[in-house]
DNA sequence: CGGGCGTCCTGTTCGC
DNA sequence: TGCGAACAGGACGCCC
């Protein structure tokens, strides 16, 4: 479920511990994630400074002297700090090892991935929703003569990155937009206001994630999720906050999706 | 290129 | 109560 307020909350959270450490080398515990991973050119790049981590989208960027180590978390990948020489629990795939401490990739489902950056990985990606560029305007130009659900475009990566299923959903709730309505049926308005919406839920996602910074360093790995806040996940068959119609359930794209009738059109 | 769907995985939740 | 089935979900590949 990593979404983009849980990835950043997550570089914010090691930068701190592992800003110019050594990244020694690596243990992989798999042959493979999502992808292969690759094993032999990983460890002939090591060891390396780790100059900084960074983020585009749901990616995590290790930036090392020569190289990038690029990381998704898929949908149940997480990172987690622990003293030198603590064994590997059930789901750690990956171990890093620093001087002081070691960093484990937690990842029961497997989806997420490890790879070197390669040049032109990731230039299909949409821009950044906390970025000025992404406003009404821009949303409206790329949705235009679209026909698939809002819902469906806003979780485009090659669109705008960074929005999941979860923040879709609460971004449309926000903003009253129904999730099954075509691109093409919002108008400039429609899409200012769904812009700040998605601004406004990852922002202060993140902000909450701060709070809950010291969960990333702690063993049971726990994220700094957002969820006491969310207005709709996790709650089908529940009644809509504001009006208290009964929300509906749909499947859009293959994902659960949950709005009020009501409230959204 | 757009759009729809299947696939990868396993822990958790659901329904009979 | 206990069991198996369905579900969860990001990104990519494939097909039309």
């Amino acid at each position: 479920m990593p979404e983009l307020p849980e990835v950043e909350t997550t570089r914010l959270g090691l930068l701190p511990h592992l800003k110019n450490q050594t990244l020694e080398r690596l243990t992989l515990r798999r042959d493979k994630l999502r992808f292969p991973l690759e094993k032999s050119a990983l460890e002939a790049l090591l060891p390396q400074t780790l100059s900084t981590i960074e983020r585009r989208g749901k990616y995590l960027l290790f930036k090392l002297q020569s190289h990038t180590l690029l990381l998704h978390l898929g949908m149940s990948g997480s990172l987690r700090l622990e003293p030198l020489g603590t064994a590997p629990k059930t789901h750690d795939h990956i171990i890093y090892h620093f001087p002081k401490q070691q960093l484990h990739y937690h990842d029961p489902r497997r989806f997420g991935s490890l790879e070197i950056l390669k040049e032109g990985r990731l230039k299909k990606l949409g821009i950044e929703p906390l970025s000025d560029e992404f406003n009404g305007a821009y949303l409206h130009q790329h949705i235009k003569n679209r026909k698939s659900a809002i819902k469906t475009l806003i979780m485009d990566q090659n669109i705008v990155v960074g929005v999941g299923n979860i923040y879709a959903s609460e971004a449309l709730f926000i903003s009253k937009i129904s999730p099954l309505r075509e691109g093409a049926s919002l108008n400039i308005d429609d899409c200012t206001r769904l812009c700040q919406a998605i601004k406004q839920e990852l922002t202060r996602a993140i902000a909450v994630g701060g709070t809950t910074l010291k969960d990333f360093i702690q063993p049971d790995g726990t994220h700094g999720y957002f969820s006491q806040e969310l207005k709709l996940y996790g709650k089908k068959k529940q009644n809509c906050p504001n009006c208290k119609t009964p929300l509906e359930a749909r499947i859009i794209t293959g994902r659960n999706s949950i709005f009020c009738p009501n409230c959204q059109k």
